[in-house]
DNA sequence: TAATAAAAGGATATTCTTGTCCTTTATTCA
DNA sequence: TGAATAAAGGACAAGAATATCCTTTTATTA
């Protein structure tokens, strides 16, 4: 198992080309954005219809339009997107699927994974949707393969 | 998403179970780790009968028979149930889906993943199958709803 | 205003995970 | 030895995640 459904991963990853793409002035078009994060085209567009309804990103029909996101959405941290995406089980969900984490009747390894999960918890909320532009703009790091 | 899948996560449970009992020189039944894990019995059939072919747990047929671990399992890291399921993914996968995470190809979360993905591994490595039998018996933790 | 480009939306297909049913095999015990 | 018990195994069913297809809407620009 991966910590992030795939639908997600895609997510993730268009959402940080849109950002990067939007910090040099541009706009991404589907095409562009599947290519550029190696995802299956169509079913990419459904995930970006899907964070567009939410005000997650910005599109924009016909000739010259293209998915973008706003100044206040660069600021926003990654958890939104992995929120509306695959909800709030990894930030409060029961490493051994407990109907509910607790103190109280908390599963064998509770208390290791709390400590866990807080980490993750932490990297989602303090990593911010256009933080890693200079470095993507440079090509220091990869969305693809 | 959760960090296992539910298979997995059904085995972890029922394995702790398997183990406490085992500790004190009884078999568990089909039904029995069932209740005492609350999972849908049929379905947790099929994971033992696969953690027993794998020999990670025993079994034994027939009137009294059931599920157990021998002295050697007991001391087994959790995580070779995890890899028996879910496979080396948690272990080794790029958070955001990358085919190979690689430091010469990173993504944008590899520094920070790579460390709290190392955690996670450290924690399935040290735990092991009968490591928490005391707690169980004890009633201190739990392995249901 | 007409032609074109690109996203939105609805429906459907495929694949994987999870869950159930029924028969067979092995073990115990009377 | 025969009846009863419990796991093993094979086949199937239901649901969810992933992926594709086709039509509609909106915006651009010639
Ligand atoms: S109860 Fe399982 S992680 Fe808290
Ligand atoms: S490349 Fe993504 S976690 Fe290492």
């Amino acid at each position: 198992m991966a910590i992030f459904s795939k639908t997600c991963e895609y997510a993730i990853r268009a959402v940080f080309y849109i950002a990067h793409k939007s910090a040099s002035g541009d706009r991404a078009g589907l095409k562009d954005i599947a290519a550029g994060i190696d995802s299956p085209e169509l079913y990419l567009a459904k995930i970006l219809q899907d964070l567009s309804r939410k005000g997650l990103i910005r599109s924009v029909k016909g000739p010259n339009g293209g998915f973008y996101v706003d100044a206040d959405s660069l600021a926003r941290p990654l958890s939104d997107i992995v929120e509306a995406v695959d909800g709030q089980g990894l930030f409060h969900g029961c490493a051994l699927g407990l109907k509910q984490c607790s103190e109280i009747n908390p599963c064998p390894l509770h208390d290791q994974f709390k400590s866990i999960r807080g980490q993750i918890s932490d990297l989602l909320h303090r990593t911010t949707i256009g933080g890693f532009n200079e470095e993507l703009i440079g090509g220091l790091l990869s969305l693809k393969k």
